[in-house]
RNA sequence: GCGUCGGUGGUCUAGGGGUAUGACUUGGGCCUUCCAAGCCUACUGCCCGGGUUCAAAUCCCGGUCGACGCACCA
């Protein structure tokens, strides 16, 4: 086991992934597409399982509101929100120096670099949303029709939650702060998708959007339960530092008490799915890398043995830009009312936003990476997928020792019993035990559970756990509760 | 998007102008009282389109997918 990372091959997770039916590339009988995967029956229940845990640590934890909004959406809504702006505009890259241009009304593909007068060549459209029509258009005012009814995937889920806004805020009798969540899927028609999982053109987010008065952006009220937590940190200018979250935002590396709590959350969630706290840190944006509407930024970035440091998670601080874009497009009013503590009289004001954004495929991959691990067993090597149990795709696998009809039967009814307590188990009979025991571990089963012929005296079946492949007797009716405790 | 290299059963692979090698996996059977054992048996393949040729998986062109580099990544 000590061994076990470094005898890690690169690429095997993927191909694991393809064949053990977690995840496929996208219209494969058609010759595939660029961006494009689809879940199979593991990676479905697994990705479902990480979206499970989500909910319950922001849903129920943190008690926010979750919603579902369209993925769709009219131009009105990237227009407001800044992501239109660049639309159907062309880069260029010089041939000879290879800077990169955006076609504008200075520059364009007939003229020469403006670096080193090489020639350009087209590189693509910079603005990635995908564009559809909502509705038809026909007859004589087609072209105005047309106009009107243009409309765009959605290339992140948060503006779904902005634009309920005066909704939301009245639901929670306007009260701030207000927290908002959501899973779904976003698309981004990037240039050149690469590297799986890593960059995709359809993909799942799951956004938290934390509106706060800003006023009160430095008195979290959970701030002190998780003062003490110590992150590595790599700020925009500067080395990288072991700190505190106290530490961080009194000294002012991280902007807030607010931005910094869910900066420590993020680290909490990804450590309880099981991705490992060194494999962790959380880097600043630079500047010049900020989004449009970011004032700061963290990415949670994970360490992969493939792809290196790779951003899984971002937790910005989008202040007020979005609620104050839209109240300026809508012309609806985006401002609450309300007191704050210490502060004389009520006031209008425009919430700030605190956005932690988990690109749920990544961390999909970033699990399935870290939790796989080579070993030795006898003269055998076995790939084992350490998942926790809570997130497992399957938790039991169930077998007959030997290839007899009673034994068979008793494991089915067994596989049965489980099923009737929630449990999601499999029944596997084919090939030997030690061939049954490979399979599930490779899938990452934590428990495998064997009927021989004592089980049809005593009823006790053996429970083999997974990481360790220990063995123990069980009684049948216990087996629910023994694989609860673990 | 550009450039380089590549694509052979589910996976990995040998070969390479005359429809293809081996291993593993998978299904069925025998054997087997706990970690990919053994034996028998079965299924499955040359990325797509066009061209050259008597004949193309093989050569040529285009596309597509993938890896890598450049660029992009709200």
């Amino acid at each position: 086991m000590s061994s076990a990372k470094e005898d890690r091959k690169e690429g095997e997770v993927v191909e694991l992934a393809r064949r053990r039916g977690f995840l496929w590339p996208a219209f494969e009988i058609y010759g595939g597409a660029a961006g494009f995967y689809d879940y199979g029956p593991l990676g479905a229940l697994l990705k479902r399982h990480i979206e499970t845990e989500w909910r319950r640590f922001y849903g129920i934890g943190e008690g926010f509101y979750e919603i579902e909004a369209t993925t769709i959406a009219p131009k009105d809504v990237f227009e407001a929100s800044g992501h239109l702006k660049s639309f159907a505009d062309l880069a260029v890259v010089c041939k000879n120096c290879k800077s990169f241009f955006r076609v504008d009304d200075e520059l364009n593909i007939n003229k020469k670099c403006p670096g080193c007068g090489g020639e350009l060549v087209e590189a693509g459209e910079l603005n990635l949303m995908f564009q559809t029509r909502i509705g038809v258009s026909k007859g004589e005012s087609a072209e105005r029709d047309q106009k009107k009814s243009e409309g765009y995937l959605r290339p992140e889920t948060a503006q779904g939650i902005f634009i309920n806004f005066q909704r939301l805020i009245r639901f929670n009798r306007d009260k701030l702060p207000l927290g908002v969540i959501q899973i779904g899927k976003a698309y981004r028609n990037e240039i050149s998708p690469r590297k799986s999982l890593i960059r995709l053109r359809e993909f799942t987010m799951a956004e938290a959007e934390v509106f706060v008065d800003p006023r009160e952006k430095n008195r979290h009220p959970k701030f002190d339960t998780v003062k003490d937590i110590v992150m590595k940190l790599v700020p925009g200018e500067g080395a990288e530092v072991e700190k505190s979250l106290e530490e961080a935002v009194r000294s002012g590396l991280i902007a807030n008490e607010y931005l910094g709590y869910h900066v420590v959350k993020v680290g909490e969630f990804l450590e309880r799915i099981g991705i490992p706290k060194d494999r962790l840190q959380f880097r600043q944006h630079r500047k010049d890398e900020m989004a449009h509407y970011a004032r700061d930024c963290w990415d949670a970035e994970f360490l992969s043995d493939r792809y290196g440091w790779m951003e899984i998670v971002g937790v910005a601080d989008r202040g007020d830009y979005d609620l104050s874009v839209h109240a300026a497009f809508s012309k609806v009013d985006m401002s609450v009312h309300t007191e704050v503590e210490g502060e004389a009289a009520a006031e209008k004001v425009v919430p700030h936003v605190i956005e932690p954004s988990f690109g749920i495929d990544r961390i999909f991959y970033a699990l399935l990476e870290s939790s796989l691990y080579n070993e030795q067993v006898g003269k055998e090597k076995r790939k084992v997928l350490r998942f926790k149990s809570e997130i497992a795709p399957i938790k039991a696998a169930v077998f007959p020792l030997l290839n007899r009809d009673v034994l068979k039967e008793k494991a089915k009814a067994v596989v049965q019993i489980l099923r009737d307590e929630s449990v999601f188990a499999e029944y596997d009979g084919s090939g030997s035990i030690g061939r049954r025991y490979r399979r599930q571990d490779e899938i990452g089963t934590p428990y495998c559970i064997t009927i021989d012929y004592e089980t049809l005296e005593d009823g006790a079946v053996t429970i083999r756990e997974r990481d360790t492949m220990k063995q123990v007797r069980v009684p049948i009716a216990d087996i629910k509760g023994f694989i609860a405790e673990k």
